[in-house]
DNA sequence: TATCTGAGTTTGACATTTGAACTTACCTTA
DNA sequence: TAAGGTAAGTTCAAATGTCAAACTCAGATA
């Protein structure tokens, strides 16, 4: 039982000042977040996103508008065949990037989730080794996840 | 305009073995991060959380018991002074592992976004040097996140 | 006894989500 | 030319979730 003495009543920085608030609100969603694990594995066209990864059609349909409009995803025509034109749905350099996010997820359910772990290693396309996420300095030196701390920048709280 | 030919329909790993769908499902929800954000600057009690995450007190009082129950925070009694005791909340090693995912989230809405950069930098606690999150080799090398490939283990897909 | 405080719960209006059925636009086959 | 097929949605009504505001609860204080 702590007492009042270590009491932090608010964030050293404004939320709105916040890339973490900002990422919550375009990815905070397990639908969004499913999506963008399809598209990394190339997964691109309505009906094979929603078998594939049991989204409901309507919810589907809002999600993929609302990520086309937030720049992750874009949608492009594509013809099967002698078929019509339709619109599939791939990943923008900005929705490409939340890799790192995604793996980061991965790596961490696997280690702390028990369930088993995901049977895929992300690996080197030159040398083939089995990578991991890691903090790194300018030299190229992994420092632990224990060893960080945050280094806030004056004037981070807004002045009401 | 793309044909068919490079059509994938489904992703090579089932849902039910994917550390990222299990990842999504328990922390893909606006609420769930902003929570875990406060619970990292040190922000334990119901009604800072509320206040400085601007949480509807219902809202938070839902996902804190859920948060609870993954394994995600503890509650803890406190007593402030002579005041009766109370419940506030921390973070288990399981919620203190999300670190990396809310810090890839920082690192990528700061670049993507292009709305001005989190006033905050991670920092080696040791050396002081500016850190990044990347992919590291088993010998420390740092692999550009472009030059990264999944290795899929045979089997990964249920025979249905 | 009355008041205060932090941490919830309740309420009732509103919004979102869902599975199932329907629609749309075009292609194919009879 | 009519009937049927197909992928990508839209629409519907019921269930669920969200929200602000009001209320409750357990003790401490006046």
């Amino acid at each position: 039982m702590s007492n009042s003495d270590n009491r932090i009543s608010a964030a050293p920085i404004d939320l709105d000042d916040c890339g973490m608030a900002k990422a919550a609100e375009m990815l905070g969603d397990k639908w969004r977040l499913l999506i963008l694990r399809e598209a990394f594995y190339g997964v691109k066209r309505f009906d094979d996103l929603k078998n594939d990864a049991n989204i409901p059609r309507a919810t589907l349909a809002n999600r993929l508008k609302a990520m086309v409009k937030d720049g992750l995803l874009e949608g492009m025509e594509y013809r099967d065949g002698t078929a019509r034109a339709r619109t599939e749905y791939g990943l923008t350099a900005r929705g490409r990037a939340t890799a790192k996010i995604l793996l980061a997820m991965m790596y961490w359910a696997d280690e702390y989730l028990d369930e088993g772990k995901t049977p895929l290693d992300m690996i080197s396309g030159e040398t083939g080794a089995i990578l991991d996420l890691a903090f790194v300095g300018p030299d190229g030196q992994v420092v632990a996840a224990e060893n960080i701390l945050p280094r806030i920048h004056s004037n981070s709280r807004r002045d009401k």
